[in-house]
DNA sequence: TCTAATTGATACCAATTTAGTATCAGTTAT
DNA sequence: ATAACTGATACTAAATTGGTATCAATTAGA
């Protein structure tokens, strides 16, 4: 049992990028590499993210990406809904033959329970809320004063509180 | 997104129909016809169930399948273990190179704490439970009388409440 | 003005998962 | 004997998922 798939997985921490870049464009290259997400398969996120009005663009050289709505109005269950379709409890709902079979529709019910309490648990996460958590572990962790050697390598840690000292120009 | 998939949809109402049937063996072929589910896959799935010691079966003519256990011990949790395997979080959790993606983790940790909740809510959803919903139901339709024209062809009301009326001999 | 970095838009591909079919051998009640 | 069963397994088709490639248009900056 799958709850999240890749492509919503890698628009979360797309918009994570984006959320802490604080209004600048960030280009796809740049989140491709800070959040370990393979360039052109994040492309394709990013644009059907701009068709859900999420993100906007800046076309050229030092465009990019940035937020479109406040990261706290961004759930991911809105993201669930774009790449994994919608809760999908089953056909026999829209009674194409008024529920051929009893047993179905009293498994379909809890199931149905069950979908609704998913959908309220993931309507509680937005992109607002996981950023506040970030930097809260990275206070944590700097107050811990582990050295950055232990940190683990391509850290994105720097997504919430320091600018990304990325290659690209911006 | 796809909670419950054909197999262990189909799983689970292939153990109702075994359940109604209060430890007389059905045979595959019944159920097939009672729940409405491809002959060979449920098969395939009932000799699954054999593994998992959750039905046992009789071979030869008037053999078929029968409850291993009782009712209520078995937890549509258990079944999606078995057909959809365990709820995974993700690859990072086992810590190969440990989180190499702050965002990632921050992400993980909401995704497992969800998962926790689904978990539960499964676990409390027994085929024993399903049982007892299927018998209300049916209870509350007799009582408003409804004529049996209107409930729907290839009906399998009579699960729980009767005896099916099929041809095979068991 | 040239150029490199960038998005827009698609088309394509490979692996995996899901769903379903077919077959043949052995067992058993009648 | 035989018809109705299960055991075991091989096969296939379709959908989904994850990922790659390409080419055109745009734009900042040297």
């Amino acid at each position: 049992m799958k709850v999240l798939t890749k492509n919503t997985d890698y628009a979360i921490r797309a918009l994570l990028s984006l959320a802490g870049a604080k209004g600048e464009f960030v280009s796809a290259r740049a989140i491709s590499l800070e959040q370990d997400i393979p360039y052109q398969f994040l492309r394709r996120l990013l644009q059907e993210m701009i068709r859900y009005g999420l993100v906007s663009s800046k076309e050229g050289a030092a465009g990019g990406f940035r937020l479109a709505r406040d990261p706290d109005t961004i759930r991911v269950t809105e993201l669930i809904g774009i790449y994994q379709g919608p809760v999908r409890v089953s056909e026999c709902m829209f009674r194409k033959q008024i529920c051929a079979n009893r047993a179905r529709c009293v498994l379909r019910h809890e199931i149905m329970r069950i979908e609704q309490v998913v959908q309220q648990e993931f309507e509680k996460v937005t992109i607002g809320k996981l950023l506040a958590d970030l930097d809260a572990q990275n206070a944590r962790i700097a107050a811990a004063g582990i050295p950055s050697g232990e940190r683990g390598e391509s850290d994105a840690l720097s997504v919430s509180t320091k600018k990304p000292e990325r290659t690209e120009k911006q």
